[in-house]
DNA sequence: CATCCAAACTCGGAGCCGCCTGC
DNA sequence: CGCAGGCGGCTCCGAGTTTGGAT
């Protein structure tokens, strides 16, 4: 499986550049041509860019850089991959004549497709090879194997354990209830801060003092981390915590409204609006300049519930608003606008200042009390008023969602704890005290009538306890892999239409990490997965190769050409097959919870979602280990990793949009290599001149890297290029000296001085000119100055060190140009067992910070402690 | 020290999946 | 009694906004 997992990696053809969010902004210009993906069900939807031009297939991903001028790497439109099939590929497509054929021969080629066998084979052996033979991989798990293994224990065993909390229960002071099993963490009780600092201030100097304070704290904050994952037993899952407080939820501000001034026009005159039209009104106009404004669901939904709002409180004026074409925002607009850049102008402290108030107003909610134990909360915040942004062309888009209040919400709390009073009039909908779930507050959005929660931060030992063990699970997988795919491969030919399309679908599953798709409704986007893969969504190509196309979670565009097993091929061509067309589905005896429970007949717990994050992780550590360079720089691990992410990401579909200004970050990345190039180029020459061996620029650099070992870059700087990229300069430096002159003046004018005198820019201007005038005389011969430059022994390190600069400025573009648009955050963060990167970290000497941000740090204190011989 | 840009974090919508319910 | 459909609870997801580091 490692082996065919990269295989799957590499194979797929050339992307035809995702018209990033094609869907979701059909106006984007940058999404070009559009071919029809529809089905008679959602229908407009047009997608998908299909490119004329051909292009190779084999290679992803990896536009080779090049000189940028201008914007000239739009790549528009991709490529889709014309390739033609070689010959001998065309005669074995022929064996697939038509469904007919194909149902005759359903029973011949069991032999060709076992030929996943070798693939699991292949898994095994490589799989404990470099696992550095069993007990390596034991040792670790053993340890943190207790809790697998208590997970599964029956549910007594939980159920005498939170008795046994009884006892301790008592000596918590403020909460009077006690953390479970206290023995592994030191300190719990949450009101800590005060003392310590206090105490340790008795160091002299003020600053050391203050130095040492944090620090202390910073120790007491870690001492009172509760390791849970140290601990023997989990429970058994059903019952959550013992005893909860919070606060519940914090609700957002009354509106406040606009000025006077400020007014929607209907039909060209000021409105005089009702508070709750204008609140209304405000959403949309806030919007004005985003694609939301342009989409007509968007302002059809709104529209329909603006009028909604009006007919139950008119405008005082009594104008009637019945079209919206007649509405202008705009003057709401430009004061939102006004409001923001005020807000933006502000000076620093003022800033601060308003956000130490916000803080302080918001600090009671940001965290619980969870067993007696500090725990951060996730979104306290009730989700304020506004226009429901949904994604993709999702039908309820821009609709209104109203806004909350005490009556709408549920809190969940320990019975024990004191019913917190909510911030604005009003009381709680419902106060419940389950403890066998883990949120604190509840409620129902109005769009879609969906459950909304307040849960704990994603740092929290509920949360923690619960991303571990899905990581368990899926290494759990490990274990059963096998079995389920020599089962799936074998199925592809059974006689019975489910068995064969359930094996099909967990083929995708498997190989293509797609998710399970369920059915969804009318109100919701068309969006697929695996199981509602519909007829449209995958066409066959010859030889064995299928093109998948569709829109997945979030609409995110899913476009692959993917090599798949021969019974593969004939299976999808026999599910399209018969009487199928556009709009129906591929699997019509399959859906997600039939593939589920039969999952679940394999492993415990098994779902298709578990393969996701199998493959994600197992992959990733493969990755790893492939690309490692053992003894590279520490640039070059970093490199690997984030590379073997990336393949991850790759997998996974994690797409991001090409920031706006990529192209122009690329540009001068571009122009400071080129620059260094030039520096290069003038110091080899020198070093020529120093030598005094050769005499031709390019014999010394030849001569030069030779000697040195030094790769040769495809460079174009030549002499012409120069010639620009100098003037080029000039101009920059020029401009430059103005806006400095500028500011200087504006300074002194501040500070009431005299202004300088024109004549002193000219001066600088002229310094410019004088330095690249020279540069102009002595291009193209061998004279050389460059200061600080004397003798040989210093050009030759100089030159090095360019050299390096060279690479790895250009590594980092490569890298760039490569990751922008996979996403490796959500790979990261949800997919990839951090226990992976830690044991790498250690193996490698890389220092984790490097790999985890803060956050992700707070996410996973449970994997921090791993050996560096640990495996997934 | 201001400015610029990318990384980090926040936000809230989307999807998965188990369980309950009602026919 | 079986099972489909809906709901509850939780993970996952990229856009948008904020932050902070480089220069």
């Amino acid at each position: 499986m490692v082996i065919r997992r990269t295989e799957i990696l590499y194979n797929r053809t050339a992307q035809p550049k995702r018209p990033k969010r094609s869907n979701t902004k059909p106006s984007s210009s940058t999404s070009p041509k559009t071919k029809p993906v529809h089905t008679d069900k959602s229908r407009k939807r047009k997608a998908v860019e299909m490119s004329s031009s051909s292009s190779s297939d084999d290679e992803p991903l990896l536009t080779s850089p090049k000189k940028p001028k201008a914007g000239s790497r739009r790549p528009n439109g991709g490529a889709v991959s014309a390739k033609a099939p070689p010959a001998g590929e065309v005669a074995k497509a022929a064996v697939l004549p038509n469904t007919a054929v194909v149902k005759a021969s359903e029973e011949d080629d069991v032999s060709s497709d076992d030929d996943d066998a070798p693939l699991t084979a292949k898994a095994k052996s490589k799989g404990t090879a470099q696992a550095d033979p069993s007990d390596s991989e034991d040792a670790p798990l053993a340890k943190a194997a207790s809790k697998p293994k208590a997970k599964r224990a029956p549910p007594k065993k939980a159920k005498e354990e939170s008795d046994d909390d009884d006892v301790f229960r008592a000596s918590t002071s403020k909460a009077k209830k006690a953390p479970k099993t206290p023995a592994k963490k030191t300190k719990v009780e949450p009101k800590e801060e005060s003392q310590s600092p206090s105490k340790s201030s008795q160091s002299p100097s003020k600053a050391k003092a203050e130095k040492k304070a944090k620090a202390k704290k910073e120790e007491e904050e870690q001492e009172e981390i509760h390791k849970w994952w140290e601990q023997e037993a989990l429970g058994d899952g059903t019952q959550k915590w013992s005893t909860l407080e919070h606060q519940g939820v914090l609700f957002p501000p009354p509106y406040e409204s606009l000025p006077k001034a400020v007014k929607l026009y209907y039909d060209g005159e000021s409105v005089n609006l009702s508070i709750e039209a204008e609140e209304v009104a405000g959403f949309f106009a806030a919007m004005l300049e985003t694609d939301h404004a342009k989409d007509a669901t968007f302002c059809k939904n709104f529209f329909t519930d603006f009028k909604a709002v009006l007919a139950r409180h008119p405008p005082l004026d009594g104008t009637v608003i019945s079209d919206f074409e007649k509405c202008d925002f705009t003057k709401m607009y430009n004061y939102f606008e006004e409001e923001r850049t005020k807000k933006k102008a502000l000076p620093a402290a003022a800033k601060k200042e308003a956000k130490a108030e916000k803080d302080k107003a918001e600090a009671k909610y940001v965290y619980c009390l969870l067993d007696g134990r500090k725990e951060k909360v996730g979104n306290f915040r009730a989700e304020p008023p506004g226009l429901f942004r949904g994604r993709g062309d999702h039908p309820r888009k821009g609709a209104l969602k109203h806004r909350l209040s005490p009556g709408d919400i549920t809190i969940n709390i320990g019975k024990e704890a004191q019913i917190p009073v909510p911030n604005v009039p009003g009381t709680w909908g419902k106060v419940i005290h389950d403890d066998t779930v883990t949120w604190l507050a509840h409620w129902k959005e109005n769009i879609n009538g969906n459950a909304k929660y307040v849960f704990l931060a994603a740092g929290s030992s509920l949360k923690g306890q619960s991303d571990m063990q899905k990581f368990e699970k899926a290494r759990e997988l490990k274990n059963h892999i096998d079995r389920v795919r020599d089962d799936y491969n074998s199925k592809l030919t059974s006689r019975v239409t489910q068995e064969r399309q359930m094996a099909t679908a967990l083929y995708f599953i498997d190989k293509l990490a797609l998710r399970a798709g369920n059915e969804k409704g009318d109100d919701e986007a068309d969006t697929v997965g695996c199981c509602s893969l519909r007829y449209e969504h995958v066409t066959l190509q010859p030889t064995d190769r299928l093109v998948f196309d569709f829109l997945g979670k979030d609409s995110i565009r899913y476009y692959k050409v993917v090599d798949v097993e021969p019974q593969v091929y004939k299976n999808i061509r026999i599910f399209k097959g018969d009487n199928k067309t556009e709009g129906d589905a591929i699997f019509d005896r399959v859906t997600t919870t039939s593939i589920n429970k039969h999952l679940n007949s394999y492993m415990k717990g098994l779902t298709a979602k578990v393969f996701r994050t199998y493959n994600a992780s197992i992959t990733f550590q493969q990755q790893l280990e492939e690309r490692t360079p053992k003894d590279g720089s520490m640039i070059e691990k970093l490199a690997a990793y984030n590379e073997a992410n990336r393949m991850v990401a790759i997998l996974c579909n994690h797409q991001k949009s090409v920031s706006k200004n990529h192209g122009a970050s690329m540009e001068k990345m571009e122009n400071q290599v080129s620059g260094i190039r030039l520096m290069f180029l003038l110091l080899t020459r020198l070093l020529t001149s120093c030598r005094s061996e050769l005499s031709s620029t390019n014999a010394a650099n030849l001569e030069y890297r030779k000697q040195e070992n030094i790769a040769e870059d495809e460079s174009d700087v030549d002499d012409e290029w120069i010639a620009t990229f100098e003037d080029e300069s000039r101009e920059r430096e020029i401009e430059k000296a103005k806006k400095k002159f500028e500011k200087d003046n504006e300074k002194k004018a501040a500070e009431g001085e005299e202004e300088l005198k024109p004549d002193v820019l000219e001066d600088r201007i002229a310094k410019v000119n004088e330095e690249y005038d020279r540069l102009k005389t002595e291009r193209g011969t061998d004279k050389v100055e460059i200061k600080g430059k004397k003798t040989e022994e210093q050009i030759l390190a100089a030159i090095e060190k360019l050299d390096t600069r060279i690479k790895t400025e250009k590594f980092k573009m490569e890298d760039k140009e490569k990751g922008k648009e996979v996403s490796l955050g959500t790979s990261k963060i949800n997919y990839l067992d951090p226990r992976i990167t830690t044991a790498w970290c250690k193996k490698y000497n890389v220092p984790i910070e490097k790999l985890f941000s803060k956050t992700l740090m707070v996410k996973f204190p449970w994997a921090m402690e791993v050996e560096d011989s640990w495996v997934f």
